[in-house]
Parts: C-alpha cells; sequence; structure tokens
DNA sequence: CCTATTTTCTAACTAAAATTAGATAGAAAT
DNA sequence: ATTTCTATCTAATTTTAGTTAGAAAATAGG
C-alpha cells in the first residue's frame, strides 16, 4: 500500500468527512454537548470507527481547533500580503477584517467551532493550539504597530487592548450570525467603518458634550 | 412557618450560597463540563441536597442566567437614566458601556457566567431566558434610534447591526479578561473610544487612501 | 482466486454524573 | 417534652457517553 504513495488512502475521505461533521456540530451544540455519536451519524459510521481514525474525543477536537485557526489565519495573512506594497493601513486593516468575517462567518465550519468552542475544551487541548491562535493575534499586532507606526492609528491607544477590542467584535458575529439576514460583506462593511471612524456623524463636533 | 413572613427562611442563604458558587463556576468551566458535584462541593453542601433548592440543573443555570442579565440590565439603565436629562449621546452612550463592562467584568460572577454560557444551555433554557435579553437589547436599540434621531450617529448604519456589532466588543471581554492587567475602567474608555470616534487618528485625511 | 491489510462493525465495558428514595438531624411551635 | 416542618444526608438508581476488544467486511496485490 505505499503510505507515502501519492494515491489517498481510502481513509483520507473518511477522516474527512468526520472533521466536516464535526466542525459543523461542534459549532452548533458547543464542546461538551456533542456527542461522538452525533458525529459519526452524521459522518455515516459508527462510533466506534472514529476510533479507527481519532485517539479519543479530545484529539478530534483539537484538529478541529487546529484547521479552524489555520484556514482563519492563513486566509488573511494572504489576503493582506497580496495587497499593493503601497496599501495604506485603512486598506489594510478593511481587508483584513472582511477576509476574518469571511472565513468566520461564510466559508467554514471550522473557524466559527473554534471560535466557539475554544473556551470550552478540556484545557490541556486548549493548551496544544494555543500557540497557533497567539501566531495569529502576533499577526494582527504587527498590523496595528504599523499602522501607529505611520501615524493611522491615535497615538495614546493600547494597541494590544485594541486588537483584542477589533477581534472580539469580529468574534462575536460568530454568537449571532445567521446566513441569509444580511450578506457577509455588509457586515464586514459596518464593522470597519465602526473600527476606523466610529459611529457618529462626520459632521459632529469633536470630544465636546453639547 | 408564615411565608409570607418578614422574617427570612433559613434556605434563603443556603440557596443564594449555591447560586453564587454556581455562577463562578459556570462562568469559569462552562455549563456542560460543571457537574452538580462541583457546585455542591464549593457551597458547602452535598450533591442530593441541591435538590430541596432547584428541581434539576436546568433549572438552577436558568436561575443564574436571569440574575446574569437582569443585574446588567437594572444597571445600566438606572445608569443612563440617572444622567441629567440635556446629556447627550456621547455621554449617554460612554456611560451605558462603562457600566455594561463593569457588571460583566468586575461586579458579578451571573453576568459574566450568562455571557459565556448562554450559547452552550439546552436550547429550551435559553428559550426561556431569551425574552429577559431582548428586552436589554431593544433597551440599546432604543438608545441608538435617540442618537440617530440627534443627528449624533451618521445617517447610513444599520442600527441592529450596530447594537449587536457594539454589543459583541463589550461581551467578548468575558473571554479574555483577566483581573489585575488593566483597570475596567480604562478597558471602558478604549472600548467607547473604538465605538465613538473609531481607532484612527484625528488629523488624518478623511475617507480616501493615502 | 488467495492472502494480507485496511476499514468498519457489533458487543461489551467503564465511569461519570444527574436524579430519586428514604432516613436523620435541627429548629420552631404547641 | 412532643410534635411538626425544614433542611440535609447517605445510599441507590439510571442514563449517557467515551472507550476497548475482537470479529467481520471490504479492498488491493500477487
Amino acid at each position: 500500500m505505499n503510505e507515502a504513495s501519492p494515491v489517498l488512502r481510502k481513509s483520507a475521505a473518511t477522516r474527512q468527512r468526520v472533521l466536516d461533521a464535526a466542525a459543523r456540530i461542534f459549532r452548533e451544540r458547543g464542546y461538551a454537548a456533542t456527542t461522538l455519536g452525533d458525529i459519526a451519524e452524521a459522518a455515516g459510521l459508527r462510533t466506534a470507527s472514529l476510533y479507527y481514525h481519532f485517539e479519543s474525543k479530545e484529539e478530534l477536537v483539537e484538529e478541529v481547533l487546529r484547521i479552524g485557526t489555520t484556514l482563519v489565519s492563513d486566509a488573511v495573512r494572504r489576503a493582506v500580503e497580496d495587497l499593493p506594497a503601497e496599501a495604506d493601513f485603512r486598506t489594510r486593516l478593511t481587508v483584513a477584517i472582511a477576509t476574518h468575517l469571511d472565513a468566520l462567518l461564510r466559508l467554514t465550519d471550522y473557524t466559527s467551532a473554534d471560535i466557539r468552542i475554544i473556551g470550552h475544551v478540556p484545557p490541556e487541548v486548549r493548551a496544544k493550539v494555543w500557540p497557533l491562535r497567539e501566531a495569529y493575534g502576533e499577526f494582527w499586532q504587527e498590523l496595528l504597530r504599523s499602522g501607529r507606526a505611520n501615524g493611522a492609528i491615535r497615538a495614546g491607544a493600547d494597541l494590544g487592548l485594541l486588537r483584542v477590542l477589533i477581534l472580539g467584535t469580529l468574534n462575536y458575529a460568530s454568537e449571532w450570525y445567521k446566513p441569509g439576514l444580511k450578506p457577509v460583506g455588509a457586515i464586514a462593511a459596518e464593522a470597519t467603518a465602526m473600527v476606523l471612524d466610529g459611529i457618529l456623524a462626520p459632521s459632529a463636533m469633536h470630544r465636546q458634550p453639547a
């Protein structure tokens, strides 16, 4: 059978079905409320057969989390890096927000499962996938740093705090978003407008209450 | 025993201890990962004794959620209503954000438990407490409506979308906040600045990329 | 075809956790 | 003191879900 062969093992397809089902159901119901039976049924096999592909429920969810973080991280990095070198901060942040939300809300159950359950998986699992998340956070931090270096971001801001506030704004959408109500692009536009310019009317006086 | 008597039942104190313990542990570990044994131990009694005070785990968590929503809702309503009648939108939103974050991060485990687990409790439980949450959401919606009526909020904005974006920004803090790192007031100030004015430096050109 | 390997299945097993039953101690009232 | 509720306990029950063991299909090569 030649494990290193270019031919896919037949089990690869099953493993993929299991992961897809797991991502979807974890996202819908949360970690603890999802049983291996639920996942097996959705993937079209028996509960015990899952153990041929994964050592445990924890290993399965770990893989889902890993994929979820990787998908959004790769997509956002690529989208930003593909911008022309002279693109300004406003453009770069706009693209980063749009791509992050697209991965989270439209593209993949893995990322929404990741965001929704990361705080509810066993600590050992969280610890294992943490470095990946930190690296993605560091990408955003660097994006903001470059924005402040350019003078685009107001000087007094705590960038670490801004980062978690912005990502919170985006990530919390996985709690309320329902497909079909509003295109993801429109949500991204409104979020970008708020983060960059705030919600006030441009004419309004600066700082002072009336 | 005279149930309507002004004298507190001795069980009221125990019930309160159980609720306090439940709120704290639900917040820390999530709904499904919290056992009645954990709660009982923290409250200083035996698992079975919980059933004297609550019919089931679901009824217990429902009460925690109800209290959590009520506490933050009442605090924010009161703080905003206590402002002078002529207070402008900027002031009202600043106070609403500060009070919401204070309830969520500093005051009470009930509210943080509520926010963290509402998406992970059994659907029947969520349905029962939903009206309370909707009412609180409606308060924010009305706050934003008044802001737009005043011309304070930019005209094109989708207020429903703005509302969930703002509350998402605030609520997601329950996922990353750790006491001691930064005073809650400083977090509120940064969040308010972002929501109202955005993160860009005031001098920067409007709209156009460089 | 025959055989070895991969994949999935059926059937236990185990452990944890929610819940129930019924006994007991404590407080308050007659 | 005796009786009556209130509150908590110990001990069992039940259910659910993760996991393991080992037998059977299915698949691929020779």
